[in-house]
DNA sequence: CCGTGGTACCTCGGTCCCGAGGTACCCTCA
DNA sequence: TGAGGGTACCTCGGGACCGAGGTACCACGG
């Protein structure tokens, strides 16, 4: 995930460390801040697998800074973990919206699409938090408030994603047609 | 969370391990499934913690099961994480439904309106997953239509959220008032 | 009567991440 | 001029969870 979200920012442009932390805490961290702690293994990791380049510069303002950059290796392992996100990137919300943050790079529409159906099928399986026997069960069928708000909350957020899917969806599908047309 | 869960599940009722999985399961499985590795180590670490009971009782159908039961340190335990959640289980969707899903447990209506209002306070609080500089991003704002559909599909969950919230919290103080009226 | 599948529990190595700590540099302001 | 605060990087111990493996028991079908 956060391996992720450094390789998706990287493939934008050059940042040193830093930044790259004030712009995940951005992404990520109004629903759970990143420790710097993590955030530095993670890079080194990410640089003795050759998928990041380290270039120590002077630094401008303080201490020395680390510019970091994707190398072609990197950018294969984004468009890759792009094109077939693991299933975690499709169910769990903050993997998904950060593999939205980056989706972009995937050039091609029709493997967009192809991602966005993926998280359909997901949101369509009938599925509820809650159960009687095998039955799910719906906002109505319960009486706890608390238990009844988290349905509401979780079916409103769930119209809405439908809605802006099939809307997104049926957009790069005609905009891979006219591609194919024109090949 | 797997901890709290399993507090939450077994103040109801007591429960053998496997029930507990497949309750654990339904509650956040189609997210983020839990593995059986994980929790059984996890029981064993409650139990030898004193806040769940474990009998082995010779098991109707296939092996012998572990009935587990909550102690009272265990309900306190619950208690406590539900009147003074961490602040993770605030911010993060995930744990923010699972502290949901047991928050009757706090007799309290008063608490109980206490701990939704740390959850509007966070949700009232302007935060994006862009930013331009410092000045957050809104939907309009945004070119890119995957990232917009992350703004969009988070505001209406957000508008949603606090419809409700804002409901419960009023319906929570009244009673809390009648309540200390009656005393 | 033996294999298969479902129930029930457990172990162990490994990954991801946290958080509390530390170092070093530079600027600002009293 | 020196104390405080912001920038930038790093280490280390530990906790939560995964996942691939294993054991054992029972029921059912061929």
């Amino acid at each position: 995930m956060l391996e992720f979200a450094i390789l998706g920012f990287l493939f934008d442009s050059r940042l040193h460390g830093w930044e790259l932390r004030t712009r995940i805490a951005a992404l990520t961290g109004h629903v759970r801040p990143i420790a710097d702690g993590t955030l530095y293994p993670t890079i080194k990791r990410l640089a003795d697998a050759d998928l990041v380049l380290k270039n120590i510069e002077a630094g401008s303002i303080a201490a020395p800074r680390h510019m970091l950059e994707i190398s072609p290796a990197g950018e294969a392992k984004l468009l890759h973990m792009l094109r077939e996100p693991a299933e975690v990137f499709i169910t769990d919300e903050n993997h998904w919206y950060c593999l939205l943050a980056f989706l972009r790079h995937l050039e091609d529409p029709a493997a967009q699409a192809a991602v966005l159906r993926r998280r359909l099928v997901f949101l369509e399986t009938p599925a509820s938090f809650f159960y009687d026997g095998d039955k799910p069960l719906r906002a109505e069928d319960v009486d706890d408030p608390f238990r009844r708000g988290v349905l509401q909350v979780a079916r409103a957020t769930s119209r809405a994603e439908l809605a802006w899917l099939k809307a997104t969806i049926a957009e790069l599908e005609a905009q891979a047609g006219r591609e194919t047309v024109r090949n």
